[in-house]
Formats: structure tokens, C-alpha cells, sequence
DNA sequence: ACCATATTTCGATGATTAGCTAAATTTCAA
DNA sequence: TTGAAATTTAGCTAATCATCGAAATATGGT
């Protein structure tokens, strides 16, 4: 739980993250999406590997990461509703007893 | 949003937002419970602010925080939606591979 | 004015982190 | 078996971070 805020705590990683979430990618077409070494990537893949919020399989000798979504939810949901917090279904939402809503994106 | 996550990365940090979920504290009652030197709580505290998690008022002597729940809502279920997960009822909820069009109650 | 209390600022220190280049490893194909 | 491609490991540096004790800054009471 620990290790999963701390490897949320950095940009890339979130990002490597929101890339998986279209489908497994190989290190280096993720890398691709970023300006920093191939080095330094593997570091954050290995942070995200770490935290059990990606799996990885070798395929010849390329490595496929795909996102572990249902660690990501137990810690992001959990941790929310430790604040009585509830996700609501994606685009709109009606009648809660908090009337502020600002859904944008 | 990236401070929110930097915030959400320290344990000590991530534990002060829970007890100030039961109400308002001040610092040192906050402080007592945690091993940690004031000045320490004191910039934890700081990080918190920074991150806009948190409100403080001083009242004489004592400086007040309590939570801003709105603002950690809208990060943390705004990053949970990029992924589209939903915040369920707390224990139990099944059979949703998709989320697709999903009954608010 | 003086003192006690609560909190923050200052300055320092050790640990962790993100980044790099270069080198090692692995795998596959020619 | 030699070589190219993909990825990781090693070794380093600079920056950030959590922590501390000591000092500074309110504030309120006596």
C-alpha cells in the first residue's frame, strides 16, 4: 500500500500507468512516449513492477508490462473510502447530497 | 494533483488526513501521535497545505487543520476515473468486467 | 513587562530518488 | 558464432526528503 502511493508519487510512472490502461505495451514503446533515458525508464518500470501495479512478461527479448488494474483499484478505491469517499460511474451523475459538481475532461 | 499525490506518498502524512477525517485538530494534538519531533509534524503539515488538502486557522496559540475532503476527492477519484474504476459499496460488489452502464442506486 | 505555551523557521545531516552514460545480459537471426 | 536489438545492471551525481535540535515568533495570562 505503502509502495503503491510512492509509485504514484512520480509523473512518469502515472503516466506509464494511463498508457497501459489502453492495452500491454513493450518497455520500449512506452519509453517512446518520454523524454528520458532507457535506463531511468526501466527504473520506473521496476518501482511499478515493485508495487504489484504491473505485470511483466519476456517475449523474445523485448519485456511486456501490462497494467494490474484490480491492485491499483484495492489501493486507490481503498484508501478512498477510508474517507467515506464513493466513486461515481464515469461521465454524469445526478442527486448526491453534496450538489458541487465540476466534471470536466 | 501532482502535489496531491507527493502529499499522499508519506505514511505520517496519509495517517494525519485520517484523523483529521474525524474532525479538526490542532497541530500538536495531531502531533501526539506520532513519534516524530514537532518541527517534523510541522513541515508535514506544510506539505499537506501546499498540496491544498488541508485548512489551517490560527486560534490564539494553536493553529487549527482540518481536512479539505472535496479536494482529495476530486484527485483521487479524478485519477481513479482515468482508469475507470468506480468506487463501490465498501465489501463485496461482482461480476463487472466492463464498465460499462452501471445503476447509481 | 515577563513568562509559559504552541508552532514555525533555521541550519544541518543522512537517506532516498531520478537522472545519466557505459557496460552487461539475453535472445534471435544470419 | 558473430552481431544486432531490447532491456537491465552498475556506478555515479545532483536534487529532494525526512528528520533532528536550537532558536525565533506569536499569543495569552499574570
Amino acid at each position: 500500500m505503502n509502495t503503491v502511493f510512492k509509485a504514484l508519487a512520480d509523473p512518469t510512472r502515472r503516466k506509464v500507468l494511463q498508457l497501459l490502461r489502453q492495452g500491454p505495451r513493450s518497455a520500449g514503446a512506452l519509453a517512446e512516449h518520454f523524454a528520458v533515458s532507457k535506463p531511468t525508464m526501466s527504473a520506473h518500470f521496476s518501482v511499478l513492477r515493485e508495487a504489484d501495479l504491473v505485470d511483466s512478461v519476456k517475449q523474445g527479448t523485448t519485456v511486456i508490462y501490462s497494467l494490474k488494474l484490480s491492485v491499483l483499484e484495492e489501493s486507490l478505491l481503498g484508501f478512498a473510502q477510508l474517507f467515506g469517499l464513493q466513486g461515481g460511474d464515469t461521465p454524469a451523475r445526478a442527486a448526491d447530497p453534496t450538489p458541487d459538481e465540476e466534471q470536466i475532461r
